[in-house]
DNA sequence: CCACTTGTGTAATATTATAACATATCATAT
DNA sequence: ATATGATATGTTATAATATTACACAAGTGG
């Protein structure tokens, strides 16, 4: 039984990386049904799992979902940049920001381990399509 | 039954004010049920919403729950520090760090709206009682 | 007073996530 | 080879979070 596991990582990795949207937990699991349709959640989550802490899916928090890493170094923090219109979420890496965001915590004694940055708006295409109407 | 809506607010509000950590949704219904039995979800989550919009309560959206501001100025967009041991929640305003996270994503031609800034790790306080172990 | 808009209550349900346990696989020692 | 234990995976059930849809009440302007 003890190989299903990296295969189901496989999956879920490959839809994550054809979409460019935030997929969601349910829909991967929706999308996987359809080759196997005994797949229940825990096995989702535990492939979103792996895959996080291996750095290639980040977990959209504003969202629920989840996105595949497409920046070259993985196992840094990232700036996820998601449009409300179209659902693209694009990745930034800023190393500057995160050592100013973690000395601005350390002030106060805080020790950080984890940052998340996500920014909400609109996507250069969509902003094209809403200036041209 | 048009007045009920600002009274659920500030019952809201009075509570994520009393607590210094994240509080969810369901957390504030079932201590609110206590006076009245017969609240519903999604009394709980409009009243939420109005705050949230006023800019008095914080989603924090790496833990789908709410906390109140604390900062003077509300309004602006802020970053929270969350203690993964204890749930404190302590609240930064970082202008500077704003503005430069607006740039980074602009430069692709993104229109940012929202920005969501949250630290994980570990508090002055637990971090002191780790250490002294 | 009536029509209309808006806010609120209520019931039902959708969506996201995890707990708990059973079973299979692999590695190792014997 | 087989027994044994550790770990990964499957399975069932359920918990936790959030929203939809509609009914009803209250104020507003005609």
């Amino acid at each position: 039984m003890a190989k299903e596991g990296q295969a189901n990582q496989a999956k879920v990795l490959a839809i994550l990386r054809r979409e460019r949207r935030a997929v969601s937990a349910y829909e991967l699991l929706r999308e996987l049904r359809g080759s196997n349709p005994k797949l229940a959640p825990p096995t989702i989550y535990r492939a979103l799992a792996a895959l996080t802490e291996r750095g290639l899916v980040h977990r959209v928090e504003s969202m629920n979902a989840f996105t595949a890493c497409r920046s070259a170094n993985h196992g840094h923090a990232s700036v996820l940049s998601i449009c409300d219109d179209c659902g693209l979420v694009e990745e930034s890496v800023a190393p500057d920001l995160l050592e100013e965001l973690s000395s601005l915590t350390e002030k106060s004694g805080f020790q950080p381990m984890r940052h998340v940055i996500e920014v909400h708006g609109v996507c250069a295409s969509c902003g094209d399509a809403e200036t041209s109407r």
